[in-house]
DNA sequence: CAGCTGACAGATTTCAATATCTGTCATTCC
DNA sequence: GGAATGACAGATATTGAAATCTGTCAGCTG
């Protein structure tokens, strides 16, 4: 719909896709819809982007990233390794449930990505355990934490908290006393990790 | 398919509904199949469950009660606190992980039929939870544990441990390293419930 | 000549007609 | 008379023909 003159490049495509993806859902996005968002034809697009299954790998991949993004400011924030460790929880929590809350049906769109794409959620959540490792290593150099295995600790810590960022537990996000659910978690898991006193 | 002359009972109705479900799976399951592997009309059957989805919801039930009542002798073994928790966490991930393995279709069945039926579920849930309250109780009570709400502890186990017994992972039960990673949120897990020191 | 186009083959999706199913109930059967 | 039947209306599912989409590529265009 908007035959900008500028060049044809693989960002544009992108965002074209992401467009055409809010307005139409997965299922009925198209690489004709996206070519014509742009006002090319479709062939155009298969020169930057191999297939559609690459296509909407890419546009997945950079919603994820801007969630890792967000929650990297936090892993080398000022506080102590235990607030440090709550409040990136906390963030990673509130960040899915903003996703899921403020746009369901962009959401399940971005669910619907990311169910057929398990290299780029594999990748997400190497990062977002990476940055998981890097707070418990952390409390452990300082004592605070007992973990002779950061990496290891940090995978559990990930796994145990999923109720609170895997899509497939959207739906009870906005059940009441989940929070109350959070803290009981992440205290649990706190004292799990706590040097023994 | 068998026109036994036997009285037409709830529970004969539910043992050829699972049959069907087994054969013909969630999706082509009909009252009419049901009324023809038992040799009756469907309308008999609309006699003792008034619809196709109170039917469905009962064989459902009876599935996931089978799971309960295999895991209530956990409960009340001989073995203290600790291992008691670990035999009942273990037995619950194994008995979902063979359930998931040795009939992929038909778990792939029951799976559909939990997700269409939020309350049996949630019974099913409440009625695991009380068995881990239980032991965390009694935990609590002999001084092996700290739990102020033994109920909400073992709320906060069970989420924490999702990854483990949710459906919804069922896919990655047969990835390599699981055990480890099952053992590690665990450990953690019992480390968090531990008196302190 | 680098980038774009649009026609094309095969795969996939849509849509409307057709068949089957759900749930009811007047009637039959023991 | 209590249980079972089977015909029925409306809802749902199946099917196959037509439309659309994906991915390719020979040729156009600037």
């Amino acid at each position: 719909m908007a035959p900008t003159s500028e060049t044809l490049t693989a960002e544009r495509i992108l965002e074209a896709t992401e467009e055409v993806l809010r307005r139409h859902g997965p299922a009925k996005a198209t690489v004709v819809d996206v070519a014509r968002a742009l006002g090319v034809s479709h062939g155009s697009v298969y020169r930057h982007f191999r297939t559609k299954a690459v296509l909407r790998e890419a546009v997945t991949k950079r919603w994820l990233d801007r969630t890792s993004e967000r929650l990297a400011g936090i892993v080398s924030d000022g506080s102590g390794p235990e607030e440090r460790l709550r409040a990136w929880l906390a963030a990673l929590f509130a960040a899915k449930r903003h996703k899921a809350g403020d746009d369901p049906e962009l959401f399940a769109t971005y669910t619907v990505l990311t169910d057929e794409n398990g290299t780029a959620v594999g990748e997400h959540i190497a990062d977002l355990t990476s940055q998981l490792t890097r707070i418990i290593a952390a409390g452990a150099g300082s004592g605070i934490f007992t973990a002779p295995d950061p990496a290891a600790a940090a995978r559990a810590v990930f796994h145990a908290t999923g109720r609170f960022h895997d899509p497939c537990y959207a739906r009870e996000w906005t059940a009441p006393g989940i929070d109350e659910e959070f803290t009981a978690v992440v205290d649990l898991l706190i004292r799990g990790l706590g040097a023994p006193r």
